[in-house]
DNA sequence: TGGTAATTTTACTTTCTGGTTATTTAACCG
DNA sequence: CGGTTAAATAACCAGAAAGTAAAATTACCA
């Protein structure tokens, strides 16, 4: 997955992930008291951890037996910068996500109507605005 | 990965999509002239438009043999908000991500160097401050 | 009607992810 | 020392991701 940003944004891909991250706003704690609100073992766990520590959002300490995790939100700064670009693009188009998901909703309940297969009818409608550079040129 | 937010930012953890998303920016373009800047074929950018589709992060619309993809960065707004809540922690501690670069850049260094065999010296030193709530009773 | 262009679908392979159980390591404590 | 606690590691597994090549779909065009 090579680049810093991707694994920011993978490790941030996981609500267990978030979850951790959430808690250790309220400070720096142990592996035991993060995996206790999840339903999986502490193996588990310690991958999400070591997830999130590759990505660069938590360190690691030693107290005794116990390892604590500490938040660092840096890696965040960047994603953050990243996504700021987009800033101007949400607000146009600003209802586009809500189709996006009633479409989602109706084909989930659509599949799990049986016999349906998914009628024929998607043609055209939207997008009638400019074709695409049609560029006859060039096949490469 | 259920939840949207995972979704999303699953979507943003590959450079190619990232990329994507760059050039619909500047505007609704045809999945052939999208692919173009990449060493891979047709189905593979065909897989991750369909990726960054399910994230409702583009629309796609039919244009003849065409299908152009135009950006819609509502959801980007979402994860944005999602981020903005570590903001106060960057900046604090700002230099934990440099210092887990250097490291990385030694360990790799470390790897690449035959017969070190990870010296044991990784004990204490950083965590004085406070013992994680050992917490004797409740053995659980 | 047949050809060609744009794109998707299918089928398959390889690698990554997220989880498990069982074992090991490390440090405390009596 | 031996026991217990906190956590990591090892070995394994099922399912998702990311890619490929080849076939199918869809619509234009002569």
């Amino acid at each position: 997955m090579q680049d810093h940003l991707s694994t920011t944004f993978a490790a941030l891909a996981d609500p267990t992930r978030r979850a951790i991250l959430g808690r250790l706003m309220q400070g720096e704690t142990s592996v035991s008291e993060l995996a206790e609100p999840f339903a999986m073992t502490m193996p588990a766990v310690s991958k999400h951890l070591k997830v999130l520590e590759r990505a660069g959002l938590i360190a690691r300490g030693r107290e005794a037996q116990w390892r604590p995790c500490r938040l660092n939100a840096s890696p965040l700064k960047e994603a953050a910068n990243w996504i700021e670009d987009y800033r101007r693009f949400w607000g146009r188009h600003i209802d586009a996500l809500e189709r996006h998901l009633d479409r989602m909703k109706l084909a989930e309940s659509a599949s799990k109507t049986p016999g349906v297969k998914r009628a024929k009818k998607t043609r055209a409608g939207a997008f009638k605005a400019r074709a695409p550079k049609p560029r006859k040129g060039r096949s490469r």
